[in-house]
DNA sequence: CTGAAAGCGCTTACAG
DNA sequence: CTGAAAGCGCTTACAG
């Protein structure tokens, strides 16, 4: 910077200026100084920057994992705010485990970040008292509840369920189970557990501790725990999963065993990821606008970033989308295999005549929005 | 830090030292450096840290974008090297723009990243200047060329095609259509056509301009493009495609109109993208550890930030999966549409009883690497 | 509109 | 093993 005010033949104040508030500049020293610059290459130093400024304008992110659509698509959204506002993404993955989104906090307030989105609530309390204490803006990204102690910008996880629930009760579904990812550390997967348990509860519907099976977010643990589900005496009409991966792996499975879907099962999911809408029986899920809770987030810091105002909580909603994979029960008195002679556990023969079935993706009337953006890979 | 030195009863430098060379401390002396520390909840500051050691310990990533399964688990395999060896990844999306992929190196630039990974090569001469310029060292990730003048650490697109192209060819196809993504400023993509067009070439096969449709990485383009080419007097036996998404859409197209997968038609996608070996038919594609190349660039530049080793390229290897989705053509002759009335474009009819064909996802024997770690979400 | 100078929070020779 | 002090590259009152 030194060199630049010499070359301008100028102070290194009036260098600072023409980068950070040229308004102060005459336009002809703006131009020697810029020519300088240019001329020695030079990017100011950010670390220089900070100290004197005070500010780093970085902004950090902590979320659980990025091998996973939704997330990503939180980080694109607001990576694009901050770039567009000068901030530079500081990104951090907790692994879902909250000791390590700590380490990550604490990393991140080293590097000096002047805000901070995060998903979720499970980290330890120190880690929001840092934040506090330093008056770091942050929020809480996708999940969202109303009673939270932090600002939160996202979709209500109990509210979502119960109205699955609710629809699949008012289908007239009495026999339900359900396949859900790990509940520690994971708030979000602990509030869609409890509306899912209110919304049948209502519905005079028990979720018995039998058909809740909990294990992997992915596609296997799905299929094996829908065998297992099919393969006890008394089987439900419905299931709803926790996810959509849980659910694709269910479908599988449910086709595999000559399940007619939705007439012999019907299933839920939740996330809307890109594939269940392409693929037969297109999956009845609900879906959140994770672009949009990135883009909002990083609205909301910019505008908190150096003390402007206060980060506010959005809520956004969680459209229930409703497709292929339900519909109510076959008889009315619920189709369950108690109506059969009920102690076969081997009663998996296909009643269809293909000899393999599965999920298929079908050219179908879908949802077109994301293809309106020409996509492009890799 | 001044006021740690105080409650300590030393001097800054020595706080400097029990967190930066402990050894040189005395044991009662750190003690109670870490006591003060803690009790004053100081964090060190990064600004002024990089300022007097000049060292940032903030590495940079540029990708194209999150929305795509195989950066985001480049970006989480570097991310996980970075945060084990105390650096702080920078993550900026360039969204396919060499322009602004230049934005992105200066303003990391700016923030004092030691080391940068970039995905490819298309970024303007200034970028790599720059990089050269200041030192930084830096590695291109998910393409590779022996000849390139970057560190490079990811695999052949052109050697990965040629094999695509050659097993097709070996199979007995001899009318071959392709289905790509867009290749202005992607020299993957670039590197994938002549890789193909070499390898057809090689067998004898010419790929005819109106038998390569290129568009946006999109399912629906894939699907789009299977019409159009089938609609062709001359029909294809085998279709290639630039990789899983477009060739998800184009089966998922065929199998409406009624074409038998792969006996009427062979198709390939490139990326195995998690769920197209639990769809039926199960896709022949090719496979890339993406996890492994951020991992390996990662621990690369850690090694070579603060003038360490220079970065070393890596080819790995792309493996070819064979699954459902190509076999010989049906005939030895190749049964193309010109050996039928060859003039009916309307020739769609459905050869199978199903009304709406489509891919399902199967219950299969699949490779279950994936779900070996426990995966959870959302 | 411009400059001289203090200072941001650390690290690091240098001296002891 | 420890400390005094210079300095990293900027910004920002303050003065003119």
């Amino acid at each position: 910077m030194a060199e630049v005010a010499r070359l301008a033949q100028v102070s290194t104040a009036t260098v600072s200026r023409v980068f950070n508030e040229p308004a102060k500049v005459s336009d002809s020293i703006q131009q020697r100084v810029r020519e300088a610059a240019a001329a020695l290459h030079w990017i100011p130093n950010a670390a220089g920057r900070a100290l004197a400024s005070r500010r780093s304008h970085i902004a950090g992110a902590i979320i659980p994992t990025l091998d996973n659509e939704i997330f990503a698509r939180q980080i694109s959204g607001m990576q694009a705010v901050f770039a567009e506002n000068g901030f530079t993404l500081l990104l951090g993955c907790s692994n879902y485990d909250p000791a390590e989104g700590l380490n990550q906090v604490q990393a991140m307030l080293a590097q000096g970040i002047e805000v901070l989105a995060l998903v979720g609530e499970n980290y330890p309390p120190q880690a929001f008292d840092l934040l506090r204490q330093r008056g770091i803006p942050y929020v809480l990204t996708y999940g969202f509840r109303h009673d939270s102690p932090h600002p939160c910008i996202g979709f209500d996880n109990r509210a979502a369920f119960r109205q699955i629930a609710d629809y699949i009760v008012s289908l007239g579904h009495k026999r339900i189970a359900a396949i859900f990812q790990p509940v520690d550390a994971n708030d979000r997967v602990v509030a869609r557990l409890e509306g899912l348990r209110e919304g049948l509860a209502a519905g005079g519907v028990t979720l018995r501790a039998t058909d809740l099976h909990i294990g992997p977010s992915s596609m296997d643990f799905g299929a094996e725990s829908l065998r297992r589900i099919m393969a006890s005496k008394t089987r439900p009409t419905a299931i709803i999963c926790g996810n959509d991966n849980l659910a694709l792996g269910a479908i599988s499975a449910a086709l595999d065993l000559g399940f007619d879907i939705p007439n012999d099962l019907s299933i839920t999911g939740f996330d809307d990821l890109a594939i269940v809408s392409r693929i037969a029986p297109q999956l009845t899920t609900m879906r959140v606008d994770n672009l949009e809770i990135g883009r909002l987030a990083g609205q909301q810091l910019v505008q908190a970033a150096g003390g402007g105002v206060p980060v506010q909580s959005h809520e956004l909603r969680a459209d229930l989308r409703l497709r292929a994979t339900t519909s109510p029960p076959r008889s009315a008195a619920g189709a369950t295999a108690a109506a059969g002679d009920g102690n076969d556990a081997d009663d998996h023969k296909p009643r269809h005549q293909q000899p393999r079935a599965g999920i298929r993706t079908q050219r179908v009337e879908h949802d077109l929005q994301e293809d309106k953006k020409q996509r492009r890979a890799p």
